[in-house]
DNA sequence: GATGCGTGTTTTTTT
DNA sequence: AACACGCATC
């Protein structure tokens, strides 16, 4: 074998030819359909090196986006090792976090100062809630969750909100008036300057668009852009990276639209797919080698996948070992399920195989609990990624709204969240004749506390507010002179904060003084946290960090966490559980693009796995607080049996394939049987004079139609039904309120 | 102004 | 089952 003679060939040298084309190609733009372990994080980061190495760019000249933040730093690291510190210098993270920060630079274009706040959902609920209220409408009719969902929908797919409230069908004036709060929405936000995650990429949009200067700045100073995982771009961020490349075009895009899992979220595969017209010439290389899972594994995601229409033919080959069949179990409960897949982790840690090696994938953040509780009694050592995010949990977010607050004294919604926690004596009442005030100076809550404390003389309600204010001004000086570790450790004592958890004995409050130590340490761990003006990139950081981020992979514990949290990782084991056919595929999005979507989001579970899958299902399941028995996925239907180990005993013909005969899919090969039809126990009886009360039944509603029963229970003297509707809607219904059809 | 109970809604996935 | 909100009470 030849030698490498020089850094370029060192680069080059790991590479097959595909990645080597992808590496080397750097004229015009580049689209790469790479599937799932075919090393497309390699070529990038050696495409990168080479970018650096051979054309001489700099660093800083370089823009890479990526899916998350972890892949960002991941491939920071790689990058090190192969460049040096020249890695430090590119310009590299999500689309949020780019733009979050090159938008602190041109703050004042967007109408914002670059102190701004970066909200969340919760956040963002709380402004939505209060714009509807103030509208005067009903909050019943206009909750905050759809509203803002909506909201995200119109600006990601770039849709004219005029247009969308004048589309046929919404005649009721739901839509012009959900308008009116999104104009008024935006306005509060801004008044707060605080921005949500759709306003990042929104703005820096417009921004670039809007001001030349501003985009020929970037044109010229991002000689290359490169981009991950293409297929879950959205319109918006399509449209940033145009503004961004100006009329160069030198972009590499990856991707693979089998793994296409956030279309709920805007992301359209049409942005790969159309590539080619979007960047006319664009060269288009395959990667189709796969390195990562067995044969097994790659024929059986493949024997699923294939039966989506909407998508490009093709086949993943590998040069690995034909390794062990898929294997199915089915449980009683969901609790059963935990105990078996437990049984098996204690197994292969025999065998000798890393917890960390290992993974437990879900569909829904709830199913994590169960595994939890058995993981913790059994003492095997586990880690829940995302969920309930560490940066969520409400003394973690008070926290936060003081050292928020500190920086943006604009920022309303941490101000009301904080001002009186703990109790200063600062009510509603209060906090009216507050905001009477700032409505006069037109400024903002802190901004009239502060001509509060100013004023010779005030009245009485004025005097506690005043006096937090003082205090608050002391911890802004405070904040400019030291880092953020001093000055969060000073708020928590000061504010008196720590000091009523501590007087609090309860259980409850023993696990939130841990959680703020953990936010203390992790500050202390944030890179030159304690130096004077660091503030300002700790907020940020925290802000668009997600706990797959923060997830540490070194420490040897089993992570649990939902298949879209497991996107662009590996494991050599999986275990893919709740396999049944209301959650996984869900219940929710059981037919056309939506189960495609499902099914890519399966084909992305098993072509996590390096060497082994063990696929789960419960026969009963507790949801909507009651008992369900959903039949299991018809995804193991749909698998190649042939690659399927089942531990029941098959038999004639399985349950899977007669969901499948009866939902009108072709029948598999011929294969193995996959299971025992699951045994339809009857629910606990659930009295109710018309006899309904039975998950499965179908029923008739007065206002919502026909539908079926997913679940009862009888914890009122009539029992509750939750019912899932023919028109879609699930609702939990009174028992009275139906009749059987 | 704080606490507590009852009622209604929610659960899909996340930057 | 879990949570948020509204209302009533202390």
């Amino acid at each position: 074998m030849e030698r490498p003679v020089s850094f370029v060939d060192a680069i080059l040298a790991p590479l097959n030819d595909v990645q080597r084309e992808v590496v080397t190609c750097c004229d015009g733009p580049m689209l790469v359909l790479a599937g799932a372990g075919s090393g497309k994080t390699r070529a990038v980061t050696h495409k990168i090196a080479y970018l650096l190495a051979q054309r001489r760019i700099m660093p800083y000249r370089v823009l890479a986006v990526t899916f998350t933040n972890k892949a960002a730093g991941e491939m920071r690291n790689r990058l090190r090792s192969l460049v040096g510190p020249a890695a430090d210098g590119l310009e590299m993270g999500t689309f949020h976090s780019v733009c979050a920060r090159l938008l602190r630079k041109h703050a004042d274009l967007a109408g914002y100062k670059s102190s701004f706040t970066i909200y969340d959902d919760d956040d963002a609920q709380t402004v939505m809630r209060r714009v509807v209220k103030e509208l005067g409408l009903d909050p019943k009719k206009f909750a905050p969750r759809p509203l803002l969902a909506a909201h995200e929908g119109l600006r990601n797919s770039l849709t004219d909100p005029g247009l969308w409230a004048a589309e046929t069908g919404y005649r009721d004036g739901f839509r012009s008036h959900a308008v009116r709060v999104f104009e008024r929405y935006d306005a509060v936000k801004r008044g707060y300057n605080g921005m949500d995650f759709s306003d990042l990429l929104h703005l820096m949009m417009r921004v670039l668009s809007e001001h030349a200067e501003v985009r020929t700045h970037y044109n010229e100073r991002f000689e290359y852009v490169l981009v991950d995982e293409m297929q879950d771009t959205n319109h918006v961020q399509l449209e940033l990276l145009r503004l961004f490349l100006g009329p160069h075009m030198r972009i590499c895009a990856v991707g693979d639209d089998d793994q296409s899992i956030y279309g709920w979220r805007g992301a359209r595969v049409e942005n790969m797919l159309e590539f080619g017209r979007t960047f006319p010439g664009a060269r288009i290389l395959r990667m189709e080698q796969n390195y990562r899972s067995t044969r097994t594994i790659l024929e059986a995601a493949h024997s699923v996948i294939c039966r989506n229409r909407a998508r490009h033919e093709k086949k993943l080959w590998t040069g690995n070992e034909e390794g062990e069949p898929v294997e199915l179990f089915e449980a009683d409960s969901e609790g059963d399920e935990a105990r078996r897949v437990a049984e098996r982790v204690q197994a292969l840690v025999r065998e000798g195989v890393p917890l960390r090696q290992m993974a437990v994938f879900f569909r829904t953040n709830a199913q994590s609990r169960s595994f939890e509780e058995l993981f913790g009694k059994r003492k095997i050592a586990h880690v829940v990624v995302g969920g309930i995010r560490f940066y969520e949990r409400a003394e973690v977010k008070d926290a936060l709204a003081y050292l928020r607050l500190l920086h943006n004294p604009k920022d309303d919604v941490s101000f009301q969240r904080i001002i009186n926690v703990p109790a200063r004596g600062i009510g509603d009442v209060s906090l009216q004749k507050l905001g009477a005030v700032a409505g006069e100076h037109g400024c903002s809550l802190y901004e009239a506390g502060q001509l509060l404390l100013a004023a010779t003389e005030r009245e009485r309600w004025a005097n506690p507010i005043a006096e937090a204010v003082k205090l608050f001004e002391r911890w802004r000086g405070l904040a400019a002179a030291t880092g953020v570790d001093v000055l969060v450790k000073t708020v928590l004592e000061e504010s008196g904060y720590m000091g009523r958890l501590e007087g609090l004995d309860a259980v409850e409050a023993e696990s939130r003084i841990q959680n703020l130590d953990q936010l203390v340490g992790s500050i202390a761990e944030f890179e030159g946290s304690s130096e004077p003006g660091s503030l300002e990139r700790y907020l940020e950081h925290v802000s668009l960090i997600t706990d797959v981020d923060l997830w540490k992979t070194e420490r040897d514990r089993v992570p649990l966490m939902t298949v879209h949290a497991a996107k662009g990782l590996e494991f050599d084991v999986v275990f893919a559980t709740g396999m049944e056919d209301d959650l996984f595929p869900h219940e929710n999005h059981s037919d056309g693009d939506e189960l495609e979507e499902e099914r890519r989001l399966f084909y992305v579970a098993l072509t996590r796995a390096r060497k082994r899958v063990f696929l789960s299902y419960a026969r009963s399941r507790m949801r909507y607080g009651g008992h369900t028995y959903p039949p299991p996925s018809r995804f193991l239907a749909e698998m190649d049996q042939g690659r399927i180990r089942s531990q029941t005993v098959p038999p004639r013909r399985s349950f899977t394939q007669a969901v499948l005969v009866r939902r009108g899919v072709g029948l598999p090969g011929p294969g193995q049987a996959v299971a025992d039809p699951p045994v339809q126990r009857a629910a606990p009886p659930v009295a109710a004079a018309s006899g309904v009360g039975k998950a499965g039944q179908r029923v008739v509603h007065a206002r919502h139609g026909s539908g079926v029963v997913l679940a009862c229970v009888a914890q009122a003297a009539v029992p509750l039904c939750v019912v899932k509707f023919d028109t879609g809607v699930l609702v939990t219904v009174k028992a009275d309120t139906l009749t059987l059809a």
